[in-house]
DNA sequence: CTTGACCCTCACGTGGACGTCAGGTTTTAG
DNA sequence: CTAAAACCTGACGTCCACGTGAGGGTCAAG
């Protein structure tokens, strides 16, 4: 499929694939115009690339994982298991700390609603 | 205190607090030579802002938060309740988006770790 | 009374993930 | 064959929470 297929299957930019490319998190074949062609196994790539975007890594930092995705196991890999393994920790702490903000808007809420009542009471 | 000691104590740089202030998100009182000077209060309001960055809100919902944290229930609170209970689903939201995306991130370092093992027994 | 730490207000710089316009080629539908 | 739709490569614009000087007052200590 052509570049305009994938960012619809993938609910991304056109402009975004291109930047991805350019940033090497995402490859592709070209025709002989040089327009980019694309497999099935793009659309996952791109949704997995959007997954560590919004865990909020960075272009570089993904770059990094792919070889443990791409290749499982391999030589090089090793660096990206362990740079995984830190991310993944980041991203538990993140999570928690995310929790506890939000506990604290609940308790906020609940302040809220409690005056609120204090007032139709009252 | 001074804007020095409470960016110390909130643990964020002097350039922020300004830039809270700039934003509606952080009051100060002037002494006579224009200084910023600040209540013990000072203290959690910044904590408070930092925990809504970490949450993705920018100043703009953030101020619009505020009537809500400042006076629980006074009339123009209303529009912020219902914006904070929309950011606090926003947040859930996203909370369980990122532990999909952990757990993504758990089944790749699994995957890799046996390939590792079938290397090694070989 | 001077030195050094701290404070002030502009106001431009930054980094990252794209948006967007320019100017041109390619593919597709009729 | 033609016009619209889709694609290409630059390259500058955007947003946002600050960082970072520039240039100049203020305050406690010696």
């Amino acid at each position: 499929m052509r570049i305009g297929e994938l960012a619809a299957r993938a609910g991304v930019s056109v402009r975004a694939l291109r930047y991805y490319e350019e940033q090497g998190l995402l490859t592709s074949t070209r025709s002989a115009s040089g327009q980019r062609h694309y497999t099935q196994h793009a659309v996952e790539r791109v949704t997995f690339l959007q997954r560590m975007y919004e865990a909020g890594l960075s272009s570089r930092t993904i770059a990094e994982l792919l070889p443990c995705v791409d290749s499982p196991s391999a030589e090089t890999s090793d660096a990206a298991l362990e740079r995984m393994a830190e991310e993944r920790d980041r991203l538990s702490d993140h999570i928690e700390e995310l929790i506890r903000t939000r506990d604290a808007l609940d308790g906020l809420m609940a302040t809220n609603r409690a005056h609120r009542e204090t007032l139709r009471t009252a």
